[in-house]
DNA sequence: TACCGAATCGCAATCGATTGCGATAATTGA
DNA sequence: TCAATTATCGCAATCGATTGCGATTCGGTA
């Protein structure tokens, strides 16, 4: 490939030392040069077209200024945008992040995180977090720097940053029962993550405080069809007066879609279903969604700000970030049938 | 960070010479190295948890083991697919993605290649290419290594991998003269992309090949807002008894969804939709959308498979790929009301 | 027994940038 | 005018892995 200028190249024509070419092109050395000199050099780099290499300056440095972010999966739609709201606050700062996908498996999970460390990323931004997380839990003990992003784990004492789940779903039910609802069914995320967790929870102390009838349905992924497949057990089953659902995800609210669709059912009219994310082009799916809106790419943004304070300063405290989460009422809520 | 564990440290526990080691856990070397001594140089890397400084590698072999994927903007959901097809190829081979977004300006373009660049990618795969690429031009002149996909450019030769788009236009008007319309308009994508001209060059032909009355309405940009813009003038305008539409992709489409719903009319009742490239979840849109399906996962992996053959053979010819396509009929079009 | 080629493995240079240390030159102060 | 700073900048080690070259060892052959 191209670039072969090097600091050496730079210095000839300069007719200065490597090192001084070194000192003269960065910010926080500059000073320690005489200015003519600095003029001089950074008229030879730029004419030469010099830019340094990275590796080099890795190695010595002990910063690849490389950050990885681990996914379970980018073409789930709530990650492209919290990709990019990493991407706005590390590239202006000098950094890139490497992007994985998981799929939800631990094992290639350890992979990724394993060649990530290979490449001397500087710090990890995790979106995959689960209650009982052991690879987060070794990467602690090796002191490596993590941020969780969306999803919490018990038990480490990295920072997060999560949306406040609990409030989303107070507001559901507030929409909810002004509709007139009162027998509510929960699509509850998979098991083991906090999100499902806090939720489902935050479900249950509703029903408690607006007194009503509610009643959980487990899935087995954050998918599509993990949420038709648990409608479809409530909907083959006998009719208990339903008449709204509020799931775990948005995903899992289409899946409900679909199973409605399937059983001859018409949503919002036979049944509301309420979303969770805001995830993009919600409001162009039939019904539009009515969901919580959580800015993901803030929580993107944030992350990588609490990330880069970490590298920069090791032993900061590790605080947790709750964003702000509102309500938008579309077309797949409608006041309760009698 | 962890992973302070280098080739001497191995090489002192095994009791050899760091050469020794390195060669030894090489799978290319492994052959110049004792059988007896490579099992005990594994062993003693394994028992100290090593693994090898990427940065120092590459610094040394001159190959960083990275592409950089540039992209419009990773919330087009066509992109995170193709990514995905790209890391299904490229992680296998120990290769890594830095995927980075240009949000169309060739400004941020030229920044980002340039910081890419200085990261040592291998090679680039570029998704953002328009028909006059000055900078893809400079590129091919520095001996930079990089695979078109998805939009190709003029005048460099570098390989590309795109769609059928031809085929699929021309199947289109096949669907819709079969349901009776004979007068259509065409959503173009912006000038300057090889997609855009490719696929009204298309239309053009289709329309005189199945004898059909068509009006091709420019587009600004390939974005919801710029579908909805071209399609309100159509329908600000006087009707001219148009009965369809071909957007130039699935957001322009969508756009016209949009346009349609505000001037009181409803698809495909009074209009038939076509998108096209099958983005996610075009099917759960509403009217679930009828358009031409393009595999983005393997636009990706094809593109990253080229690049890694040119990396491996720089002189190796380059050809171009182009990928076969599949109308998917659904609910936005519908026959022609006479 | 002497010699030869192959198999192993150590030595040291190298990739390109950073940086502590020290030398030299320029400046200040008395 | 001279000593004491201070500003500049060169020197060389260093980061960690790779690899051409040469040295040593060993089995095999004449």
């Amino acid at each position: 490939m191209a670039n072969r200028v090097t600091l050496a190249d730079v210095a000839a024509l300069a007719g200065v030392h490597p090192g001084t070419v070194s000192r003269a092109l960065s910010a926080k050395t500059e000073n320690q040069v005489n200015a003519a000199t600095v003029r001089k050099v950074r008229r030879a780099a730029k004419q030469l077209g010099y830019t340094p290499n990275a590796m080099a300056r890795g190695l010595r440095t002990r910063l690849s200024m490389t950050v990885g972010v681990i996914v379970p999966d980018l073409t789930n739609p709530i990650f492209p945008p919290m990709v990019r709201g990493i991407d706005s606050y590390l590239l202006p700062r000098g950094y890139s992040a490497l992007v994985v996908n998981t799929d939800g498996s631990d094992e290639t999970e350890r992979t990724v995180f394993e060649s990530l460390l290979a490449r001397q990323v500087d710090g990890f931004i995790v979106a995959t977090g689960h209650t009982h997380h052991r690879l987060m839990a070794e990467a602690q003990e090796r002191g490596v720097l993590v941020v969780m992003v969306n999803r919490d784990a018990h038990g480490v004492r990295y920072p997060a940053v999560t949306g406040d789940d609990s409030l989303g779903i107070k507001e559901i039910f507030a929409h909810l029962v002004a509709l007139g609802h009162s027998r509510i069914v929960h699509l509850a995320g998979p098991a083991g993550f906090s999100t499902s967790e806090i939720r489902e929870e935050a479900f249950r102390a509703a029903c408690e405080q607006f007194s009503v009838t509610g009643r959980v349905l487990p899935t087995s992924a954050y998918s599509i069809d993990a949420g038709q497949a648990a409608m479809d057990i409530l909907l083959d089953g006998p009719a208990e007066g339903f008449t709204a659902v509020v799931a775990g995800n948005d995903l899992l609210a289409l899946g409900a879609y679909h199973s409605l669709r399937q059983h001859g059912m018409v949503c919002p009219d036979d049944m509301s279903v309420v979303g969770f994310n805001d995830m993009p082009f919600a409001g162009d799916f039939f019904p539009p969604m009515t969901t919580v809106r959580v800015s993901h790419f803030d929580m993107g943004a944030e992350a990588a700000r609490l990330l880069l304070a970490q590298i920069e300063a090791p032993e900061s405290t590790a605080l947790a970030v709750r964003l702000p989460v509102s309500l938008v009422v579309r077309g797949s809520t409608a006041p309760a049938k009698r």
